[in-house]
RNA sequence: GGGCCAAUAGCUCAAUCAGGUUGAGCGCCACUCUGAUAAGGUGGAGGCUCUCGGUUCAAAUCCGAGUUGGCCCA
């Protein structure tokens, strides 16, 4: 890209970020751009690793490009960025795709073909899932080390996670425990609460009457689950709820049922009672004690027995006024609360259900059975034991296997937990060293998250992923006396084969078999392997290597900052907060940023069930990447969802293309004046810079300044918000406006040597400030501004600072009342419906203050331009311009308190009123209907308006809603006005021709001119000789065309001919 | 079922914290400009500020209840 080179007509931005991609190859600018900061101050930036399992979808793009932003940004300010992407590789759901991928049904199938090679199976995909999403994330432009990615399954990382768990240990957290866990029956493995994935699904609906030992009747209980009353232990009521016996009477029967108050009647229903009576009331508390028989005591022989059991107990879960009948049949065997109620009353825990779902002998009868198979039996059983008061189905929400979609079991096994609730305290009190963004996702929703937590079961059945460090004594499986390998080094000195530290891989093949003999006792290792939730929450040293290479652990630790979305509040912000409280005692970030789901433009989430899930390639291949980056970070990064939207998609580009079309302008005077920008800088030309380049300049460092806040802030949105304005705005709009004319100058002057330098330093400064959002086409704008002594690419440049030489807030408030004045003098005359082609005689500015009046008075020429007057006339602050009738606008803050409820109608009737002098007499007298005696109207609660009189077209002007003044055309005609309106009509129809003919700008030609209307063509050859000059016309006559143009014009009514050829071709026609 | 967040023009969002006549950009329509031209300018239409209550002289804003969507949890 060579400075001022020809670039391309039209923005195009495919073939703009093939050129860059393969620039920056060239020159390989990512490289470059860490080297140059590598002396920079530390900052620790670490990657919330993506699972590798499918491709990079909207939300995972936003995540990427808002960390390319700020890492960008970072860099700019002259940070050492830690970038290294990370990657999930290891779990449940990679598995269950290469299980799918193998056809297997369950674990046995898995056994069959060889943990070995299941494992190489499940790595394979992994490495094959990570190799596209790295493609998807470098195909926008993010910058990361993506040669140098860190990975979950390789042995370094690992063997972080191996360290964090034996600190862990060391400070007495990890602990194997008896534990009510959700189990998934077809994975046969123990899931995560939060892997739990919950439907709608119609089950059972049972009520069941248990009879109650040495007194009469039965409690009623209601359940959906008939295959937990196998292990049915004691029933819960609540303690302060109010419940009633009820004598009631079915086919000529009488029973007495024990429910809570507030549901007898729907029991009752239930069970089809043909009458019923309430006898007895009595509170919870009076149930307490109450003993029971079990319902399928003959069915399930080995049922739970011992003291305490088939007794009512209070529990703090029940609800009387809820669903059921507000006495809770309660397992501890299947149920967490009832585990911890059970538990607490020390009762024995009892689940005769295996891993795989299956009924174990302790079940009798139902042994061998899958529990949800044996609900129809149990029902039968209950039934025929007459215990069943009534069954139906119910429509609920049940939990599921979030990987195959089976319905979870709650059942009782051992597993290995890291004691978070330990260090509850500690937990709470390490949040407060976080800072996030938005604060109230840490103050409410992590908080009451971290509060809540249980303690976290680490423990998995599974193959596919870290393999728990843990070896045990030979003859049990507990916690005590066990060993905690920390390291490969570790692991190569203890135990009892060869190891080589270097080489070992660390999965569950290879380190099954190694044992651990110490003081004559043989240690094996626990065969689970890690949740994978505590793979990515060691990322914070995994991402160093650290305790393998310990070179930046101590300068780094903890993370500067991370940056996920909100579903990682229980996830990966939990997990790493978890583990580095439990491993080192602190939390490992420092700051958070928390930003929102991508959601479809209807704004619900997109899913590919649903079929509304926009490919971010597609995208791409519709607007560019820079587009799209930037659509994306136009949304509030914190805390919101985005919706997604073409049509602001489509924006974006659009204002790329006004950026492209403001750079591309200057290009060829520039090329043409040999205009050096290392030789003519601003500095130099400072005497020669007019105002509005000032202006420019000014307004160029307001928007560094509110950028940099923005940024730093993480408000990237409104950063770039400002950035927008002022190129599109400022820039395109105004600027370049202001300054073409000078351009076009064939001359040599000062004046447009200024204009370059001025919109050199605006370009090269914008692109910059753009560079980390838009990083392609910044790229390329830079590279045709740069010269030999600049960096190959603009993500090397500082952050543009702000200069104060430069800054100048009176002007920009000068500039942007002359802007509002004139916008309102262009709507002021299209009301007196005259075109900007035609000069008007005048126009009147009434400037409500003195600012404005100034203002006016500094620029009055470039206003006479813009608005094609003859004169500004300027009326001062102090007096009045006759013609005028007023009104008044209220201020409801000063009319609110004096009027009370009547305040609307006193400010209609100001707003509606009719003066001719500004004073409270008048405007009482106008609104006196509304006043009531005694009441006035005062100064504070009015300002007054000008009101447009006839035959003059007035528009109000102000800044920020706060009217400044008021701007009148007289659009009255003269002789001499219409001389140059037709004659401006003229040229406006020759430049077009020319255009049409491909006519050089600098070529020569001869025109002729037939006008219908003779006072018409009086008016215009009066104008001859400004004609001639603007179309270039040397010749003007009769014209016999040949090699030109003929054509034929309606002109406010009049027809015109106009002909014209080029003056060569005329030559050659003579 | 519970917690948190959101709901304002056709779309994306401001204005909500500190109550005072709802704004911008995009889109649409009309007009306009023409040496950036698949650009630019001006105007217009378009809002019971999700609903229902309450507080207040005054509510998009504060309070309560609900509806819808999102996330998390059960």
């Amino acid at each position: 890209m060579s400075r001022f080179g020809e670039v391309d007509d039209q923005y195009d931005p495919h073939a703009l970020e093939q050129r860059v991609f393969d620039y920056w190859d060239d020159v390989d600018a990512y490289e470059q751009t860490v080297e140059h900061r590598s002396d920079g101050e530390s900052f620790f930036f670490v990657d919330g690793p993506p699972y590798t399992s499918g491709s990079a979808h909207m939300g995972t793009t936003w995540n990427k490009s808002l960390k390319d932003v700020y890492i960008r940004f970072l860099r700019m300010q002259g940070y050492d960025v830690t970038d290294r992407p990370g990657y999930d590789m290891h779990g449940l759901p990679i598995e269950t795709k290469v299980e799918e991928k193998l056809g297997f049904e369950n674990k046995k199938d898995i056994e069959e073909f060889g943990e070995e090679n299941f494992i190489q199976e499940c790595k394979d995909y992994a490495d094959e899932q990570l190799e596209g999403l790295q493609s998807d994330f470098k195909s926008f432009g993010v910058w990361m080390d993506w040669d140098n990615p860190y990975r979950t399954v390789s042995p370094e990382y690992m063997e972080a996670a191996w360290w964090g768990f034996s600190k862990a240990a060391d400070r007495d957290l990890v602990e194997q425990g008896h534990r009510s866990i959700s189990q998934c029956p077809r994975c046969e493995t123990a899931i995560a609460n939060n892997e739990v994935e919950y439907e709608d699904v119609e089950d059972p609906s049972i009520y069941v009457k248990f009879d109650l030992e040495d007194r009469e009747g039965s409690i009623v209980i209601w359940t959906t689950t008939p295959w937990t009353i196998p292990a049915n232990t004691f029933v819960a009521v609540d303690e302060e709820g109010d419940y009633v016996g009820v004598r009631a009477e079915k086919d000529g029967e009488e029973e007495l049922l024990y429910v809570a108050e507030a549901k007898h009647e729907d029991v009752l229903k239930e069970g089809r009672y043909d009458d019923y009576e309430v006898v007895e009331e009595l509170t919870g508390e009076d149930l307490l004690g109450w003993s029971y028989e079990h319902p399928l005591a003959e069915e399930v022989p080995d049922h739970v027995d011992g003291e305490g059991v088939f007794e009512v107990y209070a529990g703090d879960y029940v609800d009387t006024h809820g669903s059921g009948t507000g006495l809770v049949h309660s397992a501890p065997g299947h149920g967490e609360e009832d585990f911890y109620r059970g538990t607490e009353l020390e009762l024995p825990i009892f689940c005769p259900v295996g891993g795989d779902g299956v009924y174990t002998d302790e079940a009798g009868k139902y042994e061998g059975q899958f529990v949800k198979e044996a609900d129809d039996e149990i029902m039968a059983d209950l039934e025929a034991n007459g215990a069943l008061l009534a069954s139906g189905t119910v429509n609920h929400s049940y939990g599921h296997c979030w990987r195959c979609d089976t319905g979870i079991l709650q059942i009782v096994t051992d597993q290995w937990f890291i004691t978070i609730t330990d260090v509850k305290d500690e937990l709470l009190d390490n949040i407060e060293d976080s800072e996030w963004y938005p604060q109230w996702a840490r103050d409410n929703r992590f908080r009451d998250f971290v509060e809540e937590a249980p303690d976290w079961n680490v423990s998995r059945q599974r193959y596919w992923g870290i393999p728990l460090p843990v070896w045990t004594p030979e003859d049990r499986d507990d916690d005590e006396d066990m060993i905690v390998v920390g390291t490969r080094e570790e692991l190569a000195e203890r135990v009892d084969q060869d190891v080589d530290p270097e080489a070992v891989d660390l999965h569950k093949d290879t380190v099954d078999d190694l044992t651990i003999t110490e003081d004559g006792t043989t240690y094996t290792r626990v065969p689970d392997v890690f949740d994978v939730w505590l793979d990515s929450s060691v990322a914070s040293w995994g991402t160093l290597d650290f305790p393998s290479d310990d070179s930046r652990f101590d300068e780094l630790w903890p993370a500067d900052l991370i940056l996920e979305a909100h579903d990682q509040t229980r996830g990966w912000f939990w997990s790493q907060l978890g583990m580095g409280t439990a491993a080192m005692g602190e939390i490992p970030y420092d700051k958070v940023l928390m930003h929102g789901h991508a959601l479809d433009e209807d704004g619900r989430k997109m899913s590919k069930s649903v079929g509304n899930v926009v490919e971010p390639d597609v995208a791409i291949e519709r607007h560019g990447s820079d587009a799209m980056r930037m659509f994306l970070l136009s949304a509030n990064p914190q805390g919101d969802d985005m919706r997604f939207s073409w049509d602001e998609m489509g924006t974006m580009e659009n204002h790329l293309r006004t950026l492209w079309n403001v750079f591309r302008f200057p290009l060829p005077y520039m090329r043409l004046d040999g205009f050096e920008p290392s030789e003519t800088d601003l500095e130099s030309v400072d005497d020669d810079l007019e105002l509005v380049d000032e202006w420019v300049l000014a307004r160029l460092q307001a928007t560094k300044a509110e950028m940099t806040e923005h940024l730093e802030a993480f408000r990237q949105d409104r950063a770039l918000e400002a950035l927008l304005e002022f190129v599109v705005e400022d820039v395109s709009r105004f600027y370049i406006q202001a300054v073409r004319e000078r351009m076009w100058d064939e001359e040599d002057s000062g004046s447009k040597t200024a204009a370059y330098a001025t919109i050199y330093r605006v370009l090269r400064e914008s692109v910059t400030l753009l560079a980390p959002f838009a990083p392609f086409v910044s790229e390329e704008i830079y590279g045709t501004l740069a010269g030999e002594a600049d960096h190959d690419t603009v993500h090397m440049e500082d952050w543009p600072a702000v200069e104060e030489y430069w800054v100048d807030e009176q002007l920009e408030e000068d500039v942007a009342l002359l802007r509002a004045i004139e916008e309102a003098g262009a709507n002021a005359r299209q009301q007196a419906g005259r075109k900007l082609r035609w000069p008007v005689p005048r126009v009147v500015v009434a400037a409500d203050d003195q600012r404005v009046v100034e203002a006016v008075e500094r620029h009055t020429t470039l206003l006479e331009e813009r608005l094609n007057a003859r004169e500004i006339e300027l009326v001062s602050p102090d007096s009045q311009w006759g013609e005028l009738d007023y009104s008044a606008e209220a201020d409801m803050s000063e009319l609110g308190p004096a009027f009370g409820g009547r305040a609307g109608e006193v400010m209609t009737a100001l707003n509606e009123a009719r003066i001719e002098e500004t004073t409270l007499e008048a405007l009482e007298e106008a609104v006196s209907d509304v006043l009531e005696d005694d009441e006035s109207i005062t100064e504070a609660m009015v300002s007054f308006v000008t009101e447009t009189p006839d035959g003059v077209a007035g528009t109000a002007f102000g800044l920020d809603n706060d009217d400044r003044g008021v701007v009148y055309v007289d659009a009255s005609l003269t002789e001499d006005i219409e001389s140059e309106g037709y004659a401006r009509e003229v040229i406006r129809r020759v430049q077009e021709m020319r255009k049409d003919l491909d006519l050089d700008v600098e070529e020569r030609i001869a025109l002729d001119l037939a006008i219908d209307d003779d006072r018409v063509a009086d008016l215009v050859s009066e104008r001859e000789a400004l004609i001639r000059e603007e179309v270039r016309a040397d010749e003007l006559g009769d014209l016999e065309v040949d090699n030109g143009a003929r054509k034929e014009w309606e002109v406010e009514g009049v027809m015109m001919e106009i002909a014209l050829e080029p003056l060569a071709a005329a030559d050659a026609s003579k």
